[in-house]
DNA sequence: TTGCTCCTCACGTCACGTGAGGTGGC
DNA sequence: TTGCTCCTCACGTCACGTGAGGTGGC
């Protein structure tokens, strides 16, 4: 038998702070309030992210009751869209991740589209620097015109 | 009297092959489909950009007919699409450039975008590489806990 | 007749923002 | 009664992509 996985990003906890202790087995729920003002996101995102199937929350009449499950999977969802991820991709891996039977294919499944994240993230990165280069050219461009035209001026008077 | 100022990314042409020469009283006419090989954008686009008041080219029947106005003000958005400007601070600061006033207000208004777009840009640029260093500690603690539970269950065995 | 180029709607995408209009319990 | 928190539509945003269905001249 393989040992318990855990998921490197859940570990992960320098951007969104958390006092309590992870426990899926607690019987503590919250208010769509509680979740929208610990983690920093409106009402809507949510509701849509429940619309998109990350979050599922119970119901009391029409109120929305999150639990401890929830709030890790909007917890691991939040930390996928700081690295770029869809929503998409994120549902599809919190979901993977869920299913917790620690196979190996699901770490790989995860390196891959880590891998490839990362990719994608050194592309923006390259066309970020490149369009900072073109802008920072064509801003002393402007600064050199202005010049000419500040001692052309000053040349005819 | 000011000198004839130019536009410093209409002036640069590293990115964009340009055979011709820039003459607005040229009388060359261009169909969208010769604009859109030219430049590697979609019909689409071309029409979006219409829509937006980017270009504004003449009608024959129905078919459009794009002049040298119109391709080179599509040549300036694209080229400030490059560097991340909207659709319509695009189409502002080409209205501005077109109105070739001179003005050295219009200097410091492309100024003041420029330098406000370099700060988003940095900004961005920063963020992807906080995104980078997580997902690659991330990705190596993926491969930590490979590891170990591959030693694990060779010692199980 | 076929092929090519052109056209106009108009809905879809992505991740929500932003009202409008209403309910429920302290 | 007022205030707070919650709710459900549903349209808007941004820059197009992607059909559907049709026209016009070689």
């Amino acid at each position: 038998m393989t040992t318990r996985l855990k998921n490197p990003l859940l570990e992960r906890e320098k951007f969104i702070n958390e006092k309590s202790t992870i426990d899926a087995d607690d019987p503590r729920t919250f208010s769509i309030g509680e979740l929208s003002r610990e983690f920093g996101v409106t009402l809507r995102t949510l509701r849509f992210y429940e619309d998109k199937g990350i979050v599922s929350p119970q119901r009391a009449g029409t109120t929305r009751i999150y639990d401890r499950r929830d709030r890790a999977r909007l917890r691991l969802a939040l930390q996928g869209k700081r690295v770029g991820f869809s929503l998409v991709e994120i549902k599809e891996m919190i979901d993977l991740y869920d299913l917790r039977d620690g196979q190996i294919t699901q770490y790989r499944v995860a390196q891959e589209r880590f891998s490839a994240q990362i990719e994608k993230l050194e592309k923006q990165k390259a066309d970020i620097e490149e369009a900072l280069s073109d802008l920072r050219a064509a801003s002393a461009e402007l600064d050199e015109m202005l010049l000419r035209d500040q001692q052309q001026t000053a040349k005819a008077s």
